[in-house]
DNA sequence: TAGGCCATCTGGTCCT
DNA sequence: AGGACCAGATGGCCTA
């Protein structure tokens, strides 16, 4: 991937030029009004009547030409550092997915990156609920003292104050940790519907693997669909298999 | 070959 | 004034 500007992809110079006239009445912040102010000098050139001090008009036209190209390259340098920023962002994002790696398993798309994320938040919520719900249980009496993560003596923040039990699981952050620490979770199933032709490995899971009650079950039997409200537009899941169309019915 | 995904360019808007 | 952010447009690559 080349992140030059004279990239084969995309716009040439002629590019350059052509949105500047299609849009030079609408062109308002500053950056693009010297765009436009020196666009229309370039464009003047069309009818051009030759001015008196023809070398001079010619050596500022020049000038600005090059300014344009230099401001354009600047702004378009920026904007493709911010979109890698934002790529390496999804990359990061994608490494900390339960979900296969390597070579031969082809990447998340953005969107699919983006919808299985918050599937997983989603069923982390969960199963913290569970959790905190099953060591209520067992604790029995002493269920008040850490319900709904709030341990004896702390009123502050709530959220954050939970039982050592949980302590390790909930600090973890990474989905290798979470899976060591919560053996139900050790795989969840692969986004198939999310997932291009490339078949991912179905996600086996491991040995240690035990139905957890009340925690959603990440096996391929149990799987529960996606949670409900979430917004599949039209436009994020074109690609979707007949099949998986069928799952998200 | 159509459709999906992506990178890039571009203009507009908002913020500092 | 300059930069960040956003959305639309465009064209390339890949797969079914």
């Amino acid at each position: 991937m080349h992140s030059d500007s004279s990239s084969s992809r995309s716009s040439s110079p002629d590019m350059v030029g052509m949105h500047i006239r299609d849009h030079l009445n609408s062109v308002s912040s500053t950056q693009n009004e010297l765009l436009q102010k020196m666009t229309s000098e370039h464009l003047s050139r069309h009818g051009e009547k030759t001015s008196p001090g023809g070398s001079k008009y010619k050596l500022k036209k020049q000038v600005t030409e090059q300014e344009i190209q230099h401001l354009r390259l600047k702004i378009n340098g920026r904007e493709r550092k911010r979109m890698h920023d934002l790529n390496l962002a999804m990359d990061g994002l994608r490494e900390v997915m339960p979900y296969a790696h390597g070579p031969s398993v082809r990447k998340l798309s953005k969107i699919a990156t983006l919808l299985l994320a918050r599937n997983y938040i989603l069923m982390l919520n969960s199963s913290l609920d569970e959790m905190k719900r099953l060591v209520g249980e067992i604790y029995g009496g002493h269920h008040s003292a850490f319900h709904c993560g709030t341990v004896s003596g702390h009123s502050g923040n709530p959220a954050h104050q939970v039982h050592p039990l949980l302590g390790s699981a909930l600090s973890s952050s990474t989905s290798s940790t979470i899976t060591t620490t919560l053996p139900g979770l050790t795989s969840i199933r692969a986004p198939h519907s999310l997932m291009k032709s490339a078949p991912a490995p179905p996600l086996q899971l491991g040995s240690g693997f035990q139905h957890w009650a009340g925690l959603p079950c990440p096996c391929t039997i149990c799987q529960v669909p996606p949670p409900p409200h979430i917004p599949i537009s039209s436009a994020g899941m074109t690609r979707l298999t007949s099949e998986n169309k069928d799952v998200m019915k």
